[in-house]
DNA sequence: ACAAGTGATGTCAGTGACTGACATGAAGCT
DNA sequence: AGCTTCATGTCAGTCACTGACATCACTTGT
C-alpha cells in the first residue's frame, strides 16, 4: 500500500501487451522472443505465459467483450410456448425469426466497437497481423469462434442449424470485409456506413 | 547400423501422412510426437520436416491441387473483342456482373474432389481436426487462402473487389458447411447434392 | 503485534517443434 | 570404375511452452 517494490507493480498484463506490440512493430513477430518481451516488461518469461496462453495471444485480448458487443445487438428474445423442433427443410424461415434480420441488428451493434479514435490503432495492429501468417491464423480462429457464438444465438431463437450457421458466417464475412475496408489508408467513411454498404452489396449479390 | 532397406523405398511422403493420421486417431494430435510419426514411417524426424513444413501440415496436402479443382469449374473467360458474337454461350454465366453464378459453377466442380471412396478418409481426418484447435486454425487458413484465390479469379473477370470478396467468401462458406454435413456419421447424400442444397438455402436466407 | 495464509512472481529443469550444417550412401551417367 | 545427384541420416542448437517448487510483499485472524 505505501511503497511498491519492483516485484509487485501491477499491470504486468498491460505492460506485456505494450512491450509486445512495440517489439513486434520494430523487430517483427518472428524476430522477437518471448524472453525479450518479458524483459521489456520487467518480468520473466514464465510470467508472460501466466498471462497469455501463447506468444500470439498477446495481440488478441478481450475476445469475450468482443463477442458480447455483437450479442448486445440482438433484440429481446420472444418466448413462445412451443419451440418448433422441426427439421423440415422447406427452406422457409419460421415466422418473423429471419436470421439475417437478427444478423443485421447484431452487425449494427458491433459497429460501436470501432469509433474513429480507434482507427489508427486498428491500422497499426492490422499491419502487424497481415505481416505474419501465424497471427492471421489466430485471427481467423477468433472470427470462427465469433461465428460459432452467433450460430448458437440464432439457433436459440428457433433457426435451424444450417440456416443459423450460414447466416452467422455471412454476418462475420460482412464484418471482416467491412473491417478491411475501414482500415484502408484513404478510407474516410465510418465503420457503420461501410458495413451497411457491404451488407447491402451482399443482398444484391445473393438475391435471386 | 541397420538402416539398410528403408532408405530408398520411395513414397516417404505418403507413408508419413498415413502414419500421422493413424497415430493422431489413436493417440491424439498432442499425444503424438513427430519422432513417433517418422519412426512409424521408417524415416527420421528430420526427413519429416523435409516433406512437411510443420507438424500440422501433414494433414493438409495438395493445397494447390485443391484450389485448382475449384478454378477448373470456371467457364472459359469472355474476351469481348476477340470472340465471334455468334458463339452459342446461352449456358454460360455472364462474366463480371454476376459473380455468384461463377461461384455456383466453381462449387459444382469442386464437388468432384469428394467421391464416395474418399468419405471414410475424410471422416477420420475431420475427427482429428475437430479434436484439436491448432489443426482447426490451419484449416481456417487453408480456407482463407482458397477464398483469396477465388476472389482473384472473380476480379480478373471484371467483378469489383468487394463483390468478388463477398462472393468468394460466401462460396467457401457454402463449401465448408456442405463438407461438415457430408462427413456427418449417418449422412448418405453425395457431396454435390448436399452442397447444392446448402447453396439453395443461402439464397433463400439472403434473397429479397 | 505476530503467525499463518494468499497470490503473484522467480527459478529450474525439462519436452518437443523446428532449423542449419554437414555426412552418407544408393542410383544414374559416362 | 569414377563422378554426380539427391534423398536421407546425424548432430547441435534455438525457442515456445510446461510442471514443480521456492520466494516474498501483502493480508487476515487472533
Amino acid at each position: 500500500m505505501m511503497r511498491i517494490m519492483a516485484r509487485w507493480q501491477g499491470g504486468a498484463r498491460e505492460r506485456l501487451r505494450e512491450a509486445a506490440l512495440g517489439l513486434f512493430g520494430t523487430q517483427g513477430y518472428d524476430g522477437t522472443t518471448v524472453a525479450e518481451i518479458a524483459a521489456a516488461a520487467g518480468v520473466t518469461e514464465r510470467t508472460f505465459f501466466r498471462y497469455y496462453a501463447d506468444k500470439r495471444e498477446v495481440l488478441f485480448v478481450d475476445q469475450t467483450a468482443f463477442e458480447q458487443a455483437f450479442l448486445a445487438g440482438l433484440p429481446p428474445e420472444r418466448d413462445d410456448a412451443g419451440l418448433p423442433p422441426d427439421d423440415d427443410d422447406a427452406g422457409l424461415p419460421a415466422d418473423g425469426d429471419d436470421p439475417m434480420r437478427l444478423i443485421a441488428a447484431v452487425l449494427d451493434s458491433a459497429a460501436g466497437l470501432f469509433p474513429e479514435e480507434r482507427r489508427p490503432w486498428s491500422r497499426a495492429r492490422q499491419k502487424v497481423i497481415t505481416a505474419n501468417v501465424a497471427l492471421q491464423e489466430r485471427e481467423l480462429l477468433k472470427m470462427s469462434a465469433l461465428a460459432v457464438t452467433l450460430t448458437g444465438a440464432l439457433t436459440a431463437r428457433g433457426a435451424d442449424p444450417t440456416s443459423a450457421a450460414l447466416a452467422a458466417e455471412s454476418g462475420v464475412t460482412v464484418f471482416r470485409t467491412a473491417f478491411s475496408v475501414w482500415v484502408t489508408p484513404d478510407e474516410q467513411r465510418t465503420f457503420l456506413e461501410i458495413q451497411q454498404a457491404v451488407l447491402a452489396r451482399l443482398h444484391t449479390l445473393i438475391g435471386q
